[in-house]
DNA sequence: AATGAATGAGTCTTCATTCAT
DNA sequence: GATGAATGAAGACTCATTCAT
């Protein structure tokens, strides 16, 4: 990842987001590597002194959002105690992280989706690491009895994440898109109503 | 669409799951039209007097499959009359169908959203008309106070949808895959607590 | 080697003459694909219907020049008894062969010797086989007590095609190419009286 | 040649030692500028303050090797006056300095060939010039009666040199390269018994 | 003089599409 | 309608060379 000739730190951020600039408006497939350079006002070959390839500056372009925000979730998530609170927690930096960043959001609803094998050896991890954040939040909240335990952790993490990310798609399709952020509340309202003990049967 | 459509349907038809297979194991960019050609057994030229270009054989794979697809959850919600009734019965067919062809599940998973301006021009109008099939189900609810009203429909649609869609994701990522039906009772089960209109409140 | 999808073996032919002239005229290095293609009157990517790469094209071509020189060569010695007549008959078809193919003698007097592991990897067979023969004559020689055994046969069959060799170098490197054939007879008079049992000795 | 012949010859010499052994290991034209850089423990850039371009370092070795031979062997001739020792002495230096240097004698047996171009515009001349001193050797033996006159000069000198030529070849193919010295000896013997004037017809 | 990051021209190869048979 | 050989446009990537430091 930096095991690269180059060292200028500004100059590969400029081509990354070049890259994603330009992935947001064709595609990973239908990008030109000559026009992420025109962007990113380097020459042709330059690209190639920051990366391997084409198809690595798409790989590192994921790898550091997904990283990113990643940590930062854990990071907060440690400071609560209530599940409820941690997966509105959850909710609300999945959709404030992509709603900082349009174009990234973009590359990230549709990229990370590019072809079964690309996920499989690739982005699923990613998913998946995400995914093991909710379901032991929510095995937390089920052992606090906060929780009902007839949803398996693993279904509820599936539809939470499903939810959240085809806000974000929505929004991502939207010609005048509303703001992002209202619908954290929302989505973690009617999910965790879906998920709560039900006091009547107390 | 149909213009030149040739007269034998059936090498056409073949064709097509042809497409799918191929689509399915390499995603579209990386796949062939001789790889399809052979396939389906045909010479290369002869996918030319059935499609215009790969990009519509693509378009016209994942249209049959979603009208298909539509046409059949419509006929079959009209029958009923409560509204979570609908409801299952959509999760149900989502999955079913689904699980049925799991190479065209992959295509749809993959391509569907192959980039920001693919889905703008071509699949987003299937996902709104399915959302909006949701959102009207959902509406009915409401007036019928079976659903909260806090809770937007479109936000509920949207969730709802993603919900089913991650759960067929993550299928069809998983390399054992476990049986999808299942899932839309335990989805349905989560979505309507949490639209649900709490009893322990009236 | 016929495992092409190709069929046209005019065509292929066509290719393989155009690729000896370029190759002939630039050297494998500083010739280019689009150059062939065009003086073989066929579009850039019609090349590799009949060979894999540019690579292939030098391979094949020298291939086919040199076994079907060795096949004649063998077919001519087998009739002969005499050795000396032998040595006469390879040499002199050395020449010839070359002589009736001015492009394909450059090629080979340059490319064969293009890169220490191209040869080691592809020309060095074709050497030694060639060597062996010039060998196994001489060890006949030898055994009648035709030619004298002081002289290795290792050694003689070097110098013998070595000298053969470089008239053919300087015959394609001369711009008013003498005619090559007399040579062969000088060659091999030379050579054979270096190699002849001395009468005088008897 | 040496108008920007920068002033730290140690360099210089440096450079080309890489360049010769990065062409040996390569050929010219698979070989990179930057890996001769590596090897000499130089910059890039600093190729360029030496030698005018890629090309020119392999003009510049081979140049300096054949002169450096080209002289030694001159100022050895000149003490005898027997052409038969002339010639011996010719072999044993060709073969001595080629084998001293296992490398060079890699770029020379096969980068002098690089191309039919190549070899016109510069190295058919060092061969020329060598060819020339052959055949002035022979003639005067011929003048003296030592050398039979049958012979063309010419096509003495080129057998002679071809055979030098194929032994250094097939040396430097070899893997486990026997000692190339006594070669000279026997070649020397079988050349001289070729061009000799018959005892016996005397 | 030395550096090494940057340049951008240059080329092999692929593959969707066409069209003569 | 069917074929599949032929087309040729297009693009990722390389690497000799330059030049600001």
């Amino acid at each position: 990842m930096d095991a690269n000739a180059a060292r200028n730190p500004d100059k590969r951020q400029r081509i990354l987001e070049a890259a994603i600039e330009v992935f947001s408006e064709n595609g990973f497939f239908n990008s030109r590597v000559s026009e992420i350079a025109a962007r990113a006002g380097v020459a042709d070959g330059t690209i190639y002194l920051y990366f391997k390839s084409k198809d690595q500056i798409l790989r590192e372009a994921l790898d550091g959002a997904f990283n990113r925000f990643f940590e930062e979730v854990k990071a907060e998530i440690t400071r609560l105690e209530d599940p409820r609170e941690q997966l509105r927690v959850i909710a609300m930096h999945h959709l404030r992280s992509l709603a900082s960043n349009r174009n990234l959001a973009i590359v990230m609803q549709t990229e990370l989706r590019q072809s079964a094998n690309f996920i499989k050896e690739f982005s699923h991890q990613h998913i998946v690491d995400y995914l093991n954040l909710v379901r032991e939040v929510v095995r937390q909240g089920q052992a606090k009895s906060i929780f009902r335990t007839e949803i398996s952790d693993r279904i509820f993490a599936n539809c939470f994440f499903g939810a959240l990310d085809e806000i974000v798609t929505s929004w991502v399709l939207s010609d005048r898109p509303h703001d992002l952020l209202p619908a954290a509340d929302a989505v973690t309202d009617l999910m965790l109503q879906g998920l709560a003990e039900r006091k009547s049967h107390g």
